[in-house]
DNA sequence: AGAATAGTGTCTCTAAGACAGTATGAT
DNA sequence: ATCATACTGTCTTAGAGACACTATTCT
């Protein structure tokens, strides 16, 4: 699991000058329509990938965040297949790229209070995949079902019994066979795509905690 | 189940003269540390009382909510329990009242797009409730098992079976029994008190959609 | 005794977890 | 045949739901 991070400029003026920091950016009253296009028009500036998942974390405002003063941001998070993610570098930022998340953090030391927005939207992504199939947005078009759940143990940071995994999965209407078979120097497996690539399934039960 | 309603000064240039709003307001900058500050002063200035729970329900932001221009708003929902509500009029509102939450909405006509914000606030609040134990911070001290459920049914808009509901909330260590009982014209119940005040049970399943 | 509400016994059902077993390809 | 990974059978367990039953107070 990786979050992508953008190089904050390196003009003096400018607070925390060559850090890595989470994409984002000052609302463009003409443009933006609403917060979650402004989200969009960042994100879409940065990777040039129109996101199939956005959801708004939550928003931190107070004094100290930035030292200008007193400032608030909005937390979305988008979900994007690692095969679909050409970096675009520019704009304000003179450098992108991905960093691996380990725990609920990044190695770099993120700028302004983006270390606490990216643990909060970790935490929110892992909480959601207990229960639905948020990690379905991160596969490519098609894929097996053990590779669903090395991302589903990916973004849970722990291992999930297999049978459990494939009778849950398979019980919603979330996947729909197609008629391959992933190759490899052992049984073939059978080749699944998403029934909607919008939508999101919410389980019955969420997977046992811990 | 109620929520607090302000009534809009009635001013000619104010937007909404006299309509029915959500407690509100702007920030301020010198007063209020951060977000949540602003929150529970805002609530403080109506209600006179310190709320047990609030949790942020997300932030809208576009140019069509208020006439005056594009504007965000951070919307909380805090959870009062009925006997603890004083309320007091004055600031910028002309007057303040409870109202009855039907369905998702209000019989009113609110201000702005706060009927999707309430829309939006008693949505999460009864999602939540299907795991969690929120229902807990609108009781008095000492209340009985059929008047949680009460609460419970009343938060959800459904009932619940009596059994499955006692053996799931006396599994957790939600609640105490305290050495008294509710008399009536029948038989008395066994009054109990939560364990903590402050902490947010989490059941392991939700409750049976629909 | 009857009404009313509190509280329990117990069966069913669903879905997760555990884990051993079988299946099917490449080499 | 062996290895590697795919996939299944089947038992256990937790907890929700259904619903009839018993318990305890008042009038």
């Amino acid at each position: 699991m990786q979050v992508l991070l953008v190089k904050r400029p390196s003009a003096r003026n400018e607070p925390f000058a060559d850090h890595w920091a989470l994409p984002g950016g000052f609302i463009d009253l003409d443009r933006d329509a609403d917060l979650e296009a402004c989200a969009i028009r960042k994100l879409k500036e940065k990777t040039n990938v129109a996101t199939p998942y956005l959801e708004q974390v939550g928003t931190w405002g107070n004094a100290e965040r930035d030292p200008r003063g007193w400032s608030t941001t909005t937390v979305y998070f988008a979900l994007i297949a690692a095969d679909a993610t050409a970096l675009l570098a520019g704009g304000n930022a003179t450098d992108v790229k991905w960093a691996t998340v380990e725990g609920n953090r990044v190695r770099d030391k993120l700028a302004f209070d983006h270390t606490e927005l990216l643990r909060a939207a970790v935490n929110r992504l892992r909480s959601k995949v207990e229960y639905t199939s948020l990690p379905a947005f991160l596969m490519p078009n098609e894929f097996t079902l053990t590779e669903l759940q090395r991302v589903y143990e990916i973004t849970l940071d722990r291992t999930l019994e297999k049978k459990a995994f494939r009778t849950r999965v398979l019980a919603t209407d979330l996947l729909e066979e197609v008629p391959r078979r992933r190759e490899g120097a052992n049984r073939p497996a059978q080749l699944f795509k998403l029934k909607n690539r919008k939508r999101t399934v919410f389980f019955a039960r969420a997977l046992q905690r811990e």
